[in-house]
DNA sequence: CAAATAGTTTAGCCTTGGCTAACAATTATT
DNA sequence: AATAATTGTTAGCCAAGGCTAAACTATTTG
């Protein structure tokens, strides 16, 4: 017998931070987590893809592997999985580029992701610790959290 | 050849969005993410326990199970790797107890989810978004930016 | 106390996302 | 044009973190 949410809390428990959430609230916390990790880094490849595009007007894969860090082994077959989701277009030797829903997957990240980092250079801080702490926080963040983000930024910083 | 960092952006390089950083920093905030990931499962689970333990007095692998929604023999093997890791100490049938060290990391651990929770609600967000986006953040928040949430949170809800 | 129920572990499978090494194709240089 | 350098692909390896099914142990209950 485990986890009864009905008995009380032991006195002990309010020493210090908060209660436990009941266990469906929990479990859902951990689930949403777990979600966003699955999508995460193709957003991240598709919006490094987009950015590459606009600022540079080609995506080369070698370009994505020293942006990431990776091997270009890792580039090529992250590649093939994008084209299997019809994110990308690609032909060997040649520019990547975005199909319709990879350019919208693109924009969508893009715009959490630069509310984010405005959201967190707003706040005071530094703007390597932001990029750096935008990129892990972005696929992280809901939109209710999203907005109320964006409205702070705007109101403190004219 | 590709990335010259040094050729002047074009002119559509503003129209929307931050330029691109230098190829080292952009790595880096990969890299940062990944190693988070690395880790982040380990925290989340040393976490819970400690939870588990300071609200329940003891921490078994079935509350373990239904809190994180993943079934009984998933956490069986995660916490074989807790203890090669030295987190916990556990004997077959009795609840997980943490190790100096685990303790330390759950500590940490905990510290740093409230400071995310709490200014979170500060920020205005709804309790239970509040409670799902900062199980997500808390891996990814810097020492610098964490010390910023805590100093605003105190300012806005004493 | 025997049987049922609950908790735990083990074995074995799958997918992801890394890697290296070897090879192929393209592009650049001499 | 030949060679060198860069870029891309493929094959095959590994660890992590899920899963189900089956077996075993403990606890509760009839």
């Amino acid at each position: 017998m485990s986890d009864h949410e009905q008995q009380p809390l032991p006195p002990t428990s309010r020493l210090s931070g908060d209660a436990l959430p009941p266990v469906e609230q929990h479990a859902q916390q951990y689930e949403t987590v777990r979600n966003a990790h699955e999508t995460e880094l193709i957003e991240d490849y598709v919006e490094l893809i987009g950015d590459l595009l606009r600022h540079r007007g080609e995506a080369r894969a070698a370009d994505i592997a020293s942006r990431m860090a990776v091997s270009q082994a890792t580039v090529s077959k992250m590649i093939r999985r994008l084209n299997e989701l019809g994110l990308v277009t690609s032909r060997p030797y040649r520019s990547l580029f975005l199909t319709e829903e990879g350019h919208k997957m693109a924009e969508t990240s893009r715009a959490r992701h630069d509310i984010v980092l405005h959201f967190l250079r707003a706040l005071g801080v530094r703007d390597t610790t932001a990029r750096i702490d935008a990129e892990g926080m972005e696929h992280h963040v809901s939109d209710e959290t999203l907005a109320i983000m964006q409205r702070f930024t705007e109101k403190h910083q004219p």
